[in-house]
DNA sequence: GCAGAAGCGGAGCAGGCACTCCGGTTACAG
DNA sequence: CTGTAACCGGAGTGCCTGCTCCGCTTCTGC
């Protein structure tokens, strides 16, 4: 269940080596490491987070052997990929969070990472998947989720966007935008953005009505990203 | 594959029946044919489209033989459920299209059916399958899509909506919001609405922006709703 | 009451999946 | 070059599906 993707290998087999010290991966081992990683982003983007193992280990020109030495579960292999995602998307706060235009940068942000999840469904599968539950992933996500909060302090308090909602709405309404854009992205490309253009129009001042309910606590976010279902 | 799922109540029991016409089915079998449905409905609300057919058929207290025969293939269930949530959104549909509140007319037409699906994951689920490109299916849906574009249309002149969306984006964003609310459901019962609200803010005039793209056309729609991935 | 047709149940089948196991191969230290 | 630990590949395993098949049971018209 909560296998490292590391390979622990552990104390030095017949030498005098520290077991402490995790020695390196041999050449190969390195070069199909990269590889599986890179195809099982390949295929997991275009057929989505279901696509079987194998096929991954054919696109990586490996065994299935091999992919499953790399990342002994499937999880494992989704996590590392969900984990070079939440990177990004730190970064792309990270820049937003150093414009001087706190609205557009919002915009801009939330824009990046719609199309991050229309451009890989896999990523857009993940979510809402019990994945979060991980310690590792949860800790990337309430590092987006508390950059998303600033930016939106920031945006809040240039009216840009309405003042009663928190980041993790932002998130939420964001993975919707994604879900449906995706039912659309084969036949009608890019018609997402207009989906995300009427959620974005939903995020500010103008229109805003009375929400009906309280925005979830920290703990129901959690629960929902790391899924019950 | 074409199965048709009404169990063709033909002429009336007693009398000379017609060979063409194929009779009633008996009175077990109806009693087995209305109990399937009821735990189809039951185990795929909650469970969602990937419950097992086992599952409904120990639900209902039949072989799994008898669904089976009953439903010939487990689209065939899906889809005999579906029709009936299609129905059930016509004659709400008609019902707001006889108010004279426009506007609110619209919103609570909008609230019933994101309801249909936070209640019911396995319409959630059936949604985005190829499932519509069943003739049955797609004939309902385009009803539904007739009444909410006079829906919309009435909205828009009384000025509660913004006057450049067409009935599918509505359905769109609506699924969206289902999607996302049904992540939370189970730890935060209720937040949809929250999510309903923001959607519905967006589709108001007063905030209204130019949307980047053109809304999608009845072939992609339909190419949608029915499925490519 | 009595055929016999209609219906029933659930063992069994086929297929797809994640994952394992082990004989053979390869990289690398000495 | 050589020994060996590390690594590879892919046939095989176990499990879970949707779906079928057929001997048995039940309903129903006469």
């Amino acid at each position: 269940m909560t296998a490292s993707i590391e390979r622990a290998k552990g104390a030095a087999p017949g030498s005098a080596r520290l077991g402490a010290t995790r020695h390196q991966l041999r050449a190969d081992a390195q070069r199909n490491h990269a590889r599986v990683l890179e195809a099982a982003r390949a295929v997991f983007a275009e057929q989505g987070i279901d696509a079987p193992m194998t096929l991954i280990a054919e696109h990586a020109g490996v065994g299935i052997g091999t992919v499953f030495r790399r990342f002994p579960t499937k999880q494992d292999l989704v996590v590392a990929l969900v984990q070079q995602r939440g990177e990004q998307l730190v970064e792309a706060a990270e820049a937003a969070l150093a414009s001087d235009k706190p609205g557009d940068a919002f915009r801009s942000f939330v824009s990046l990472a719609a199309e991050q999840q229309i451009r890989d469904r896999g990523f857009c599968d993940s979510i809402g998947t019990q994945l979060f539950a991980r310690e590792d992933l949860r800790e990337l996500f309430d590092g987006v989720r508390e950059r998303v909060g600033r930016m939106l302090d920031r945006a809040i308090e240039a009216r840009e966007v309405r003042s009663d909602i928190v980041a993790a709405d932002v998130l939420f309404v964001l993975h919707g935008v994604a879900r449906t854009g995706l039912m659309l992205e084969d036949g009608a490309p890019g018609v997402w953005r207009r989906y995300l253009g009427l959620a974005l129009d939903g995020l500010r001042p103008e229109a805003a009505t009375a929400l009906p309910r309280k925005a979830p606590t920290k703990r129901q976010v959690d629960n929902a990203a790391c899924g019950g279902g």
